[in-house]
Parts: C-alpha cells; structure tokens; sequence
DNA sequence: GCCCAATTGCGATTAGTTCGCATTCACTCT
DNA sequence: AGAGTGAATGCGAACTAATCGCAATTGGGC
C-alpha cells in the first residue's frame, strides 16, 4: 500500500497516530466535505472510497482524531455530532432552525473577549464550542 | 389543589400552559438548583418534592418547557444535556475540564458581537449554545 | 521477512431520550 | 359545584447515537 506518501499520512504521522488506510480514506473525506457532516453521512462516503470501513472505525477514528486536535467535533441540539476538520482560525456557527444549514462565522473579536474571559478566570481554553440557532428574518428590501 | 395561586403556576399560565402539579414541583427545584443539573438529576430531586413524577414526564416537561421559553437546555459533549431556568441575561459557559463544573460567562460584548453577526446576515437569534472546554491554569508564582 | 502492539470489523450492548397507550387531571361551560 | 373534553401523565417498551468486547488483521520497527 502507498499510503505512507500523501500529506494525509503526512498529518497523521505528525499527530503520533499510525498511518491506516481507513484513516487516510477518512481524513480525504473530511477535507473534501464542506457540509459538517456527521458520523452517518462521513461512514456512506468513505465506504465510496474504501469499502472495508466499518461504522465503528468511523465513530473511532473520529473520536481519535478528534483528540489529536485534527477534528473538530460539533455537538448541535436533537441531532448527531457534525465534524469538520479543524480549521485554521476558531469560529463560532449559526444554524438555520428551519433549513439545518450551518455558516461559520469567524471573529477574531469574540476570540479575544473569549480568551480574556477565560484568561480572567485563571483557565486556559482547551475547545470552544459555540453555535447559534437563528431563522432567516424576511427580507427588509 | 392550590397549585393555582403560586408564582411558578402564574408562568405557567403566562407561556399558555396547563398548570399541573409536576410542572409547578419542577419548576421550583430549577429554580433553586444553581448547579446546572441533567434530567436523571432533576428526576431524583423533583422526586422529593412530589414522588408521583415520572422520568418520562421530567423529559417531557423539560423539553415543554424549553418551547415555551422558561427553560434552557444545555447541550455539553459526552454527557446528557443539562437544563437552568431561563436567565435574565444570555451567557456563555465554562466547563472545568477536569472537575465538570460548569462556571457561567455573562458578557454583553459578546451577545452584542453574536448580535450583530446575526443580523448581517439577515437572521434573527432563537438561542445561544455557548461553551468553552478549559482547564484551570497552574496558579501563576 | 517477522513480531507485537495497535487497529479493525462485526455484532452485541449501553445510555439517553422518546413513544404508545390507557388512565388521570386541569380547565371550560354550564 | 358538576360534567365533558382534550391535554398531561405513568408505565414500560422502543429507538438511536455511540461504544465495547473480542477475534482477526495490519502497520511499522527490528
């Protein structure tokens, strides 16, 4: 198998984790997916790249991952964990209550009110987590 | 039954719901239970009170209570859902990693911020879920 | 190439929450 | 106050997301 060579292995290697071709296929699905999917949806589209994978890797692989700050896990309400690979800049995400689309809204601002709230309290930030459930209002014009 | 004349059955009646004995007993054990509990908590404590509720009715309610309002769910990773009464003022939160303890963050600059990232985008806010995992920092010298 | 711990697939299991249904209860209209 | 009615409740069964135990496989160091 020449999965040692590409920058997935690349990444994994360098979080201490061995090189698997389940993790590979994974990683290659997270990073192509711009949806936050949750652990259903990634199992379907990695089994359309590698057909071994079982559901349990998937929620395994994710969780370990997860650990090694390369995936960001989105605990939402009513509805199974969403995952994203971990994005270079901290943000917060909205959901749309009637369609389940969720935008990210990245500010810096709420980063460093965050921080300094946390700094203020004598804690060090580990994950956030922050998202708002919002509808479309109807268009002013 | 003089559930009527209470000020828990005055809420009640305010968000359109029926008055019944076991949302009036859940309501007050929210009311003075400061530490964030989940619903197994809530179901032992309220049990206390008034040893006819059910579990399922403690999830029902909860969750009736959350439409209308009254109540907050707050939805943390790897653990059941906790609930508080619904607070004068949004807030975000802080969970202790290591002891579980959830510290709540009320900061106007950040709801003011959310706000305003809202409303760019056209939406209006239905609810904040907002936490922060940290660990307590070495006490500095 | 061989070894051994780590990883995987599979099916069974758990934990939290919801549901179906028969019974009880809160509120309305006399 | 009393009867009628739809909503709320208790109970246990059911559901769903996620985890686990275990035997088989595999990645990576020697």
């Amino acid at each position: 198998m020449s999965n040692g060579s590409n920058e997935f292995a690349q990444a994994l290697r360098e979080a201490g984790l061995k090189v698997t071709q389940q993790r590979v296929a994974l990683l290659a699905i997270l990073m192509e997916s711009t949806d936050h999917p949750n652990a259903e949806e990634i199992f379907v589209r990695v089994r359309a790249l590698d057909d071994s994978v079982s559901l349990a890797t998937v929620y395994r692989t994710l969780s370990t991952l997860e650990e090694a700050g390369l995936v960001q896990r989105l605990t939402f309400e009513n509805e199974p964990a969403r995952f994203e690979i971990t994005p270079a800049s901290q943000h917060d995400h909205l959901v749309d209550v009637d369609s389940g689309e969720v935008i990210e809204l990245p500010s810096e601002e709420l980063n460093r009110i965050r921080q300094d709230l946390a700094d203020r309290l004598g804690y060090e930030i580990v994950s956030l987590h922050s998202f708002i459930r919002a509808r479309k209002k109807p268009a002013a014009n």
